[in-house]
DNA sequence: CATTATAGTTGACTTCGTCCAGTAATTTTA
DNA sequence: TAAAATTACTGGACGAAGTCAACTATAATG
């Protein structure tokens, strides 16, 4: 009990100290023509070119008068563009133009900066080990701050399936289009019929926003195959990866697959540590050279 | 380039992050009474009963004219009296009621309810982890947050030095009023005649507030006494007794002392693992009983 | 003693943000 | 298919937090 204590006040000291860094560290932002929220909202417009007031407000949880405001203002400024929606005329698209942009990249350029100064005396040893404890606490705190949810299926899932998996593997693998193209077919054979009672899909959400995927599909009675999983570069390192898994896995149980097998390359190193976690073992290995670079293709299994 | 880059990117998620988590503990501010701020101004009085507004605008950098708004409301909501000063009859002094000091209480209850909730699923070693990742992060930016001057005694410092040794030796060690009276002696002896060329009372100050003291006492032109080494708890851990140590270390050489010694006892283990470092050694010991409890009295020595 | 500095106060103002009511377009429902 | 309900956005009023400049009364200084 005295122990809990302890660290109880200990940790509500480090609060009181990183609170005092990030006052500072934010401090640029004061000068800066941009309020924190305002720095926030450009940095999701920018990262959806073409959204909406609405999902802005959703995502960011900022009162929509308020934000109706902010964007008159941005648009003053010319930091973005507003042009009526064609397919729903009470809402606006909104998006960056080159100047919002570049607005951005300097505040960012500015944090940056900031933080260099920061680590600017620490040796490489002592970086680094401010990057596990950071990882660390960040493990430990995650579930409370980062309540993602994993839901089912909803139409409209597949363009963020395929849209994602092509913008990842084509920049972190180097793939080519002939992959995406491929993700493209095989995710629509899914969804298009999807059986719910022997096929799924599922979806992680965070912060308003799909923040990974999985999906079972039947391949014959006995059999279903693990396909798309994918997780978000900012929801990695929480242990969500692992929730999608067990929760796929879960339902292949419930649906009596005896078997369970997945195809993957062998560059997605994490993926497969996690697969390899879950008892999935490899059977059969083949090179594939048709995605734009030579890759080994693994497939895995695991008995129910 | 490329992975000083990439740890920059970390740390700002890290930042990213813990700002979230900050902002759901502080959550509970806002459905209390106070505002941020408010409870900031409330806990510094409460640390330091008979302050004057000007204090408090001076370490928590407030502007004037709100800080007389907020006591005003605070006085209003009986959280604090002010009467008017006797010694200067432009302030007034502020002290908590214990309807003050109850409302700080319950604030920092639920505060640690909050802490208590998120570390309630951490095993007892997980929790470890935390502490030591917190503390390892702390170190290493404590510079940057935390710019503690090491500055000349001025008058008014012997009250500090005193006070504090009072305080925390019978706190923390369980030592006697014989103990603090025989410190009010010997610090008025050092004061009372400062030789600014041969002795040095040096104060740490960080947020405004002392945060430390070591002095050097004249023995004989070849020997000098190292002594009122202290360091408030909230200052610990960040290198700044190191700094104070060396500081006085570096005066004994420039006056051209030949030997320094210093008295201390051996429940102060962190001060002692520091004169260790600073290549103390240890030449007498005595158990010392005047001081309320039974005590090994350590005298070490450094040859310069 | 006149000047200057300090402690605190007051009024006006800005910024950030919330609440409520409204309009126009869209979707749902009877 | 017309009325009702919902949704996307806007505008006005307001509030909390905080800043700025001017002012009063007292104290320190030369």
């Amino acid at each position: 009990m005295t122990a809990q204590n302890e660290a109880t006040q200990k940790i509500r000291s480090f609060n009181r100290f990183y609170t005092r860094l990030l006052g500072l560290l934010d401090r640029h932002i004061l000068d800066s023509d941009f309020s924190m929220t305002e720095a926030r909202v450009l940095l999701e417009i920018s990262k959806e070119n073409g959204t909406t007031a609405r999902k802005l407000t959703e995502r960011l949880k900022i009162d929509p008068s308020y934000m109706s405001r902010m964007l008159r203002g941005f648009e003053a400024r010319s930091l973005i563009t507003q042009t009526p929606s064609p397919t729903d005329s009470r809402s606006k698209l909104i998006t960056s133009t080159a100047e919002g942009l570049l607005a951005l990249e300097r505040l960012s350029e500015r944090s940056d900066a900031q933080v260099r100064s920061l680590t600017a005396a620490l040796s490489p040893e002592e970086l680094q080990s401010v990057l596990d404890a950071m990882a660390l606490i960040r493990s430990q705190f995650s579930r409370a701050v980062f309540p993602a949810v994993i839901r089912n299926y909803q139409p409209g899932d597949e363009e963020y399936i395929i849209q994602r998996h092509r913008e990842l593997y084509l920049n972190e693998y180097g793939l080519n289009e002939a992959f995406a193209g491929y993700v493209h077919k095989t995710v629509h054979q899914l969804t298009d019929h999807l059986d719910p009672n022997t096929e799924c899909v599922l979806i992680a959400e965070g912060n308003g926003r799909p923040m990974g995927s999985i999906a079972i599909a039947k391949r014959d009675s006995q059999t279903a195959q693990l396909r798309y999983f994918l997780l978000e570069p900012e929801a990695r390192g929480q242990g969500l990866g692992l929730r999608l898994i067990e929760e796929a896995l879960s339902f292949c149980r419930q649906t009596g697959y005896k078997r369970v097998f997945l195809e993957t390359i062998n560059l997605l190193t994490t993926a497969r540590s996690l697969y390899s976690r879950m008892g999935f073992q490899i059977y059969q290995t083949r090179v594939q050279s048709d995605w734009g670079r030579e890759v080994t293709e693994e497939y895995w299994e695991l008995i129910l």
